[in-house]
DNA sequence: TTTAACCTTGAACACTTGTTCAAGGTGGAC
DNA sequence: GTCCACCTTGAACAAGTGTTCAAGGTTAAA
């Protein structure tokens, strides 16, 4: 019987896997790294892991997951004030960090250069489209829903600009009127 | 003595380490991968660099001249045409390569994981955000610097959304909408 | 306490990696 | 020719890699 904390070691696996990616880049993501920074045994990772890439699509999926999340429609409240919020999140401080903009970095070149990761990639990225046209259509209802999906598509590229330039270190007063182009696109007209 | 091509081989194994890079990833990147590629004996590549960072340190120099030459003042044009043609180019056939864009993916998280590979990139973007000031305020005379920067981050956003959502695999209609994006943010007022 | 299913360990394996280096090749100056 | 600086080769080495596995630990039900 351990602490609290030590308790789900698979997920502690996979933590330590997605913090290793996010500060060192795939290379600096293998099996031994990943036991020591879990503080668990190497063959552990390989028990709860049949392969590294296992380990990595674990990873994957978990990222998307989270991309996914931002755009979750919320019954709670009003749809326009849904997508605003749905918007907002992406440049909130939650996900505007270092370690998940990194990770996300890092995924999108793991998928550039493996197949299998892309297609896991590309499937997260058509329901991450989906789901914002989806409250670009609630919010506004008179949108046709190919109208939709070309708003959501426009404000993606915005999304991904904001994302990457974020993580080049440019200042974030560029960041906010990004923000402010992205809600613009979807409330027009 | 050999045929013309088998001439500059240091340029050939750059060619090559920049190829692999952009196919595999830098896990691909191994000094007898490049080699190979390169069609040269182990031996040579690090003959030529001295390391395998040095190699990739020169992949990094090689790919952030050329989008340094994106924006190049070219006295040739008028100042407005100029611009135009630059922010136009971003989205041109040469560069929309998924080589390249894979190459630019690759060099990034790179840099996230690299202190040393992030200076490098991070100089090259400061570079490359004062040449696009500068063809503004060429064609803009009246705005001052400062409103020259802030036009140049916010296209800069774009920009980098627009390379990073094309290897994703988006319709290329949402990339000529940002494309026109960034032209109006250059020419608003 | 015995049993059985599960969890956890680290040594061992075969393989890949970056780097070094002695050996030899090549081309032109003298 | 002789020299010399340069280019080119691939074997060899040490360190690191993913993966396997026999051994033992832990838990809870019988």
């Amino acid at each position: 019987m351990n602490s609290g904390e030590q308790v789900d070691r698979q997920a502690r696996i996979l933590e330590a896997a997605l913090g290793l990616l996010s500060r060192h880049g795939i290379s600096g993501v293998n099996m031994r790294a990943v036991a020591r920074e879990a503080g668990v045994a190497l063959g552990l990772v390989n028990y709860y892991y049949e392969d590294k890439s296992s380990l990595i699509r674990a990873a994957l999926h978990r990222i998307d997951e989270q991309d996914l999340m931002l755009v979750a429609a919320d019954p709670a409240s009003p749809p326009d004030e849904q997508l605003r919020t749905a918007l907002r999140r992406v440049a909130g401080p939650e996900l505007l960090t270092t370690q998940y903009l990194s990770l996300r970095l890092h995924l999108w070149a793991l998928a550039q250069a493996h197949e299998d990761f892309a297609l896991i990639n590309a499937a997260a990225f058509e329901r991450y489209l989906d789901g914002l046209a989806t409250l670009i259509g609630n919010a506004k209802p008179e949108l046709t829903s190919d109208e939709c999906r070309e708003r959501a598509a426009d404000i993606v590229v915005v999304q991904n600009g904001m994302w990457l330039t974020a993580l080049l270190g440019v200042d974030e007063a560029s960041i906010r009127r990004s923000l402010a182009r992205t809600e613009q696109i979807a409330f027009a007209g």
